[in-house]
DNA sequence: GTGAAAGCGCTAACAC
DNA sequence: GTGTTAGCGCTTTCAC
């Protein structure tokens, strides 16, 4: 069935489709009466507008791109549930896509949402240095702000987590519950965050006394499976440190579970750290203590950085938002001699 | 920087845009000399085409919508996935909405998905009476099916799963592992699915002569929260059943978290069971036995039927496809008598 | 093999 | 308040 048009309305209501226009978007005054014809007329023909045309003559979509490195990943859902929320407010839609960890699958999907005309775009590069050239062209052409990671040498909007920060707020806690040393479970460094939080690691290690050894830093990437091969590989082949800070929950899960096949005690035994805070770290046994993102915030400041881009041009924002620590079981304080 | 237009590119290469336009698209012989001359000016100018202005032209987006229930639910994710890697061989986009199990919001999505002139929609309606009139007006329009659930009444493509059969796999299995007595906690019966896997359980517990009873049947959300919630009252308030249903993992996941706030041991004290097989279900301890949907198998077929109903109008077709069983520790053998 | 020209459905000047 | 008109950038007959 062919859709309804603007002009069939016009003549069924026996105005000009100029008219229809200001009746159904209300952008000007136009008599009640009017206005009354107008909408009978458009529910009859069932019309419902036609956005792509609407597009092409307003040179906008109302639509914003969001490009991120792995939709199955609870992290990034959940900034995408954020973001999209933020801008439903607005009426306004998103075009998701997921990159899936490839650099070219990116590409791809940034040369296609600006072939589309979206208003803006909001990636979380999946690459530091691949991503790069892509991410560069799109934020020439349109607002563009970088969330979580950001590729390297660019000048584009970003926001995210202060990952320093957090890695301060981690360490000091395990050396609290008398961590002395310490392994770190992250992914391939694919990508600044990942970066960010292995520094910080080393940093917060050194200034606090906790020893760590190469071996036991172990390069994967961002699931439970990895956590898992990873902890029992720590465990089979290194003296076991007091504890093992994660990049992430998908690798810290793993890392409980390799705990568990191989009868480790957590939090006894050794102390396990997690980083973002999904919801189930807090279904795992033990909890996870993790670090929380603060994920509205986030999406709320990516699309407000969109909107000041647009307005504003040029002059990059770089907008780092404090981490809070959540402490759970996984580092539970030992039972006090003589407690209850 | 505003965007170079095809008249530009035809300009700076000495033809018209007729032949700018066949040229890029290859759509009808040109000379190699002139589509070299053209390709050289549109690389010049960074020329990337408008697809609102070819979309409008064309009348096709070669873009697709889908609505899920809820982006969080790892279920619907894996679904999304999926989705998008079929459309993505075809070089064409996925617009993702989130209805947030809102039926208004879901209608608010579709319409203006239809505005957008997508190609075709895929929907797991969150509803299955409010998100009925909304789907039945889209589909009346353009291509669409849905997924996993179905708006009742209505005479869309469909594809999921069997949910007979899965209930049925389940419960035998449950029969072999000796329980006697079963619980099942699901959603609110506000879709088809939901209402189909409890009439499966309730057929098969009769069929088998599993016992059950009305306080067992719990009715909440599809959450790990809910799950744990309800695993809770069911080990607090009633005396202990055999095993414990659930209409996804995300429930039984609760429930698995329950029995241990509750020192239930599993499988031994209480067996329980899932429904999806996300990835989570192979990470909790013990291993959650549940039935697999074969995901990219669903969105293959999704896709398939939206070309399908493009092409042959109005006939529907019901696909349901075949779970299969995923037997973990949850579930699992107890230790035989003199075993090793 | 290439160009001229029409027009997809809508909105925004500009008249009245 | 409402109509007339001129395109937005592209694809596609229809000529030649």
């Amino acid at each position: 069935m062919p859709r309804a048009t603007i002009s069939q309305v016009a003549e069924l209501a026996g105005v000009s489709t100029a008219t229809v226009s200001r009746a159904l978007s209300d952008s000007r005054r136009v008599s009640a009466t009017t206005r009354q014809r107008v909408q009978d007329a458009a529910q009859k023909l069932g019309y419902s507008g036609n956005s792509i045309a609407s597009a092409l003559r307003r040179n906008r979509t109302d639509t914003v791109g969001m490009v991120v490195p792995s939709i199955t990943n609870p992290f990034f859902t959940s900034l995408v549930e954020n973001v999209e929320h933020v801008l439903q407010e607005q009426g306004r839609q998103l075009f998701l896509c997921d990159s899936r960890q490839d650099a070219e699958v990116e590409a791809r999907h940034l040369r296609s949402l600006l072939a589309r005309q979206v208003d803006g775009i909001i990636i979380s590069p999946c690459h530091d240095r691949h991503s790069g050239a892509a991410v560069q062209a799109a934020a020439k052409r349109i607002p563009l702000v970088q969330l979580d990671r950001q590729v390297s040498g660019t000048s584009t909007d970003w926001v995210g987590v202060d990952d320093h920060e957090a890695m301060r707020l981690l360490m000091e806690h395990l050396d609290e519950r008398g961590a002395r040393s310490a392994a770190f479970v992250t992914s391939t460094m694919t990508n600044s965050s990942t970066q960010l939080r292995l520094i910080g690691f080393r940093t917060q290690a050194q200034r606090l006394g906790i020893h760590t050894r190469e071996e036991w830093i172990q390069l994967g990437d961002y699931s439970v499976a990895w956590g898992r091969a990873a902890g029992r590989r720590i465990m089979d082949d290194t003296p076991r440190p007091d504890a093992i800070v994660c990049a992430d929950d998908l690798i810290a899960i793993g890392v409980l579970r390799a705990c568990r096949d191989r009868s480790v005690a957590v939090p006894d035994d050794v102390q396990v750290t997690g980083y973002d805070d999904i919801d189930f770290a807090d279904f795992v046994h033990p909890g996870l203590t993790t670090v929380r993102q603060p994920r509205e915030r986030i999406a709320a400041e990516a699309v407000r950085l969109l909107a000041a881009t647009a307005e504003w041009g040029g002059t990059a924002a770089h907008t780092a938002l404090a981490p809070t620590l959540v402490i759970r079981g996984s580092t539970a304080q030992r039972a006090r001699t003589g407690g209850v």
